[in-house]
This record gives structure tokens, sequence and C-alpha cells, in this order.
DNA sequence: TTGCTCCTCACGTCACGTGAGGTGGC
DNA sequence: TTGCTCCTCACGTCACGTGAGGTGGC
């Protein structure tokens, strides 16, 4: 009693065309195939092995997972398999739990009447890299100028080539209008020398920073701080170290404030 | 002060590849492209909208949803897209919480050092069908192959033909031994004809059923059964009404009962 | 004979990653 | 001039869905 590719397909509630997948890749060959006409013919016993794939299916394990978990694998493969799975369905699930937080949040806001706030907000990963910097505490924020141009001009009169936009650091807990404590660093290529009262590190990658463009000038760089502080709080991430402004146009090009494009980098992490 | 696509890359964070995809489609195009080479060259500011793709590539938005989001909808339809994104992000999570689930009770069965056991139950929906019925108190199991043949034979001597293997529903609450209250179902094709004590009526569609195949003998039967059930409840579904036999095999052809096979299927819901 | 079912290609899906093969820019 | 970067195809991904065009079975 064989059953053809339509009633078995009907029987089980599987697609014929997923049978004919599940066929060539011989995960589920029919009882018999009729050489001529090439028709499928399946048994009625074959619908607990396509009860197991679909099992495996349904826990999101791909074709060729499945294929390996039947071919009776090991107790110790399998356990191996189980527990890998269940870390990443934990992960996919924190992450459509965070992608959650964030439409909520935008839901949240077009309610309260704010409609075009924190649209411009994304989290992202900084790589490291090699800078020149130097640290000071400077009597106002209009002086960090003056600190690029010192470390700008000692790089200037090495080989080295600059890398990258030049970054200032703000290391105080909370705003400060006075005696900011500010390192100012700028990436270069591979170097050895050593520049007399400029220190040579790496600044090490940050694995997770929430970011915001502003543009025009500093004096309105209060309200894109305000926003990422907003965004960071709606959406559950704590602070987890001094922010950066990068500055990406050159500075030396940047005379007319209304004309800086500046980078506003907050390294976080989800609160738990 | 323009970028070329590897530096906006490093500085965005984004593929050269992707970044070029956005450029195809319109989403992001450069803010300049030199004819003769080709070059795309991004500006400081693009990164801005750069930016806000990727917060809502973040939400999970499509390419093609992000170009609508981004030409500036109305506040209305934005609020309506986020809202369905809402949504489908909720199913989805709770999809994959049903994974975790499954996969956790398989990880606890191998600890607990049954290895083989509910290897093979799926969940499915069973599509409404036209059957002729009868519902009956019996002493025992033994006596449902009567009961077959009484439906079986009075559909014979129709016109109608057979659509589909035939179904025990089991109306009692638990398990019982004696006067047993089933109702035999066989599928079957258009029909206007009244058959003399039997019913024809359309069995409603199920949106959920835990199901098991079963070879052999009705005496194993109870295994399955016990198997079914302790897989209910161990991922937290619950049942919803009567247990039906699917008999995969024509009744008449399986003499030894060795060669049958059956189909449990128990209605079920995901306990809240 | 007429529908109905089945067959085998082949293309589309979605957002890129990854070459191949060739050219521009400092 | 030599690397390095950029360019445009084109293919692969994963598990099917959806025709097109043709044949088998009752």
């Amino acid at each position: 009693m064989l059953f053809k590719i339509g009633d078995f397909s009907r029987l089980s509630q599987v697609s014929i065309k997923a049978l004919r997948i599940y066929d060539d890749m011989k995960l589920l060959k029919p009882a018999y195939v009729d050489d001529q006409s090439g028709y499928r013919y399946y048994s009625a016993e074959q619908l607990e092995k396509l009860n197991k794939i679909i099992a495996l299916k349904h826990m999101g394990f791909s074709l060729e997972q499945i294929s390996m978990l039947i071919q009776g694998l090991e107790v110790s493969g399998l356990r191996e398999m189980l527990i890998v799975r269940k870390s990443q369905i934990e992960q996919q699930i924190s992450l459509e739990y965070q992608r959650l937080q964030q439409v909520e949040a935008r839901i949240r806001q077009i309610e309260e009447g704010h409609i075009m706030s924190n649209y411009n907000i994304v989290t992202k990963q900084i790589p490291s890299q090699k800078v020149v910097c130097k640290r000071a505490i400077i009597p106002s924020y209009a002086h960090v100028g003056e600190l690029f141009h010192t470390v700008c001009g000692a790089v200037v009169n090495t080989n080295n080539k600059f890398n990258g936009p030049a970054i200032a650091m703000y290391h105080d807990h909370g705003y400060k209008e006075q005696d900011v404590d500010v390192e100012v660093a700028v990436p270069v290529n591979l170097t050895g020398d050593t520049l007399e009262g400029l220190e040579v590190k790496v600044l090490p990658a940050v694995d997770e920073t929430a970011c915001i463009v502003h543009k025009g000038s500093y004096e309105t760089l209060s309200i894109s701080y305000g926003a990422i502080m907003n965004w960071i709080a709606e959406n559950h991430y704590e602070i987890m170290g001094p922010a950066r402004d990068v500055y990406l146009l050159p500075i030396d090009q940047c005379q007319d404030p209304a004309e800086c494009v500046t980078e506003i980098q907050f390294p976080v992490r989800k609160t738990l």
C-alpha cells in the first residue's frame, strides 16, 4: 500500500515541493520510484521518518543538520548539537527583544508627539586604532582646537600619515563647563617614533557604541548629547566609558562651524 | 571634503558591498560619482542618513521598507509600520521561545538517559474534511473494526469515493477499558446522499495537533499514547479535544496487526 | 478521450559575501 | 612603476514557491 506524492503530502501536511527536495537531498527517499514515469511512491511507515524531519525543522535545524541528526549520530554529538542550538535560540531571542524595545520606543515617541527625534541613532562596534594622543585639562571646550593643533603639528613633522578622523574623549563624569578633562587622539599609520610630550598608543576596540551625527556649530552639540542620552535610557543601555567626539572633517578645513560634522559616540552596554 | 567608499565604509562600519547595494537601490546615492572612473564619493553629512538606514535595519525592516520609511512617509503611515513590525517581532519571539522549550526538553531527556523517546512527535494543522461517520459506545477497543465495516460497507454501496484514511475519535475524558465512546469517520468525496443510520458532516479543521505515528499491534498503542501525552506536558501544551487514531492503511488490507500503521493526533494548544 | 496528477527544469526570494578580471590614483 | 583601491559582472546562500512545458494513469 503506497501513496502517491500528492496523497502523502496531504497526509503529512508537507508540500510536494518539500518532499521532492528531501528526496534530492537523500533525507527521505520514496519507498519506490517508478522507473518509467519517475513517479514517487511513499509507504505509510515513512510518515514517521518525515515527522522526525519536521520535528527537527520546528526546532530550527537546517536540512543539512537534520541529515546528520537522522543518520544516527552518537548521543554525545546529538547532545552537543542541541546545546549549540539552544544557545543560538537564546541569542536570537535576545536580538528580537532588543528590536522590540527599539520599535516600542519609537511608537511611544510618536504617541507623545516627538516625531522626528532620535531618528538617526545607531549602535556599532569600533575597531581598535593606533593613535597619537595628548590628555589635558582645558579651561573650556573652545580650547580643544589648540590641543589638536599641537598634536597634528607634531605628527606632520614626522613621516607618519593620518589614518582617520581626529577624536576627542571626555574623561569627566557628567557635564562640565570649565576645566574639562579631555584627551585628543589622532589615528596614525605605523610608527616607531616617539613624539615629545605625546603618547603613542592603541585605542582599544569598543564592542558597542551608541552614535549620533551632529551637524553644525558646537553650540547646538548639547541637543545631540541630550538626544543620545535619552535614547540610551529609553533603550535600556548604560554608559560604559568616556564619550568621544569624532571630527569627520579635517579640523583645519572647518573654518565655519556651521559646516562641521561630528559624530558623538558613547560606549554602552545593555542593562541586565 | 569627500570620502572614497573604503574610507566611508571604515567610518560607518558598513561594508563596501552594502554601500554599493544602497546606491543601486537609491537608498543612499553617493554625493558624487566620478564619470570616468565610476568611483563613488561620500560626504560626511551622508553618515547621518546612513545611520538612519542602519538604525532601521537593526529594528528588522527590509531595505524596501526602509526606502519607504526614509522617503518621508506621513506620521500615520510610520506609526502603522512600526505597529506591524512590533507584532511581527512578538510573533517571532514566541516562535523562538517554543523552539527553545522543545530543544530544552530534548536535552533534559538525554540527561535523564531516555535517549530515543519522543523523537518523532510533531505538531501540524489538520484541514477540514467531509466525512461519513457513526458514533457509538462499544464494549472495548477491539470492536472498533466492526463499526468501520458498517460505515465503509454503506459507503461502498453508493457512488461515493473514499477520500483519505479512516479516523476513529475517542470522546471519553481520560482512558477507558470498557464502554468506549467512539466516533468513526471516513472521508468521502462530494455526496448528496444520506445514508441510513449514518451522519454526513464536515469535520472542522484543527489549528494544531500533536501527532505520533504508531507502527504495529494495537496492544502497544498505549506506549505511543504515553509518549505523546508526556511530550504534550513537557512542551507546555494542553489537550483541546478528543484524540484521533488515523488508520493510514486501508482497514481491510491490514490483516496482520503488526503491519498496521496508525497516526495518533491530539488537538492541542500552547498553555498561556 | 478528458481531466487530474506527476515529472523535470528554471527562475525568484533577500541582503549581501566572495571571487574574477580589469582599471584608476598616488 | 608598484601596490592599493576601486569598478562591474557573476555566482552562492537556504528551503522552498511558482510557473512552463510536457507526460503518465484512470
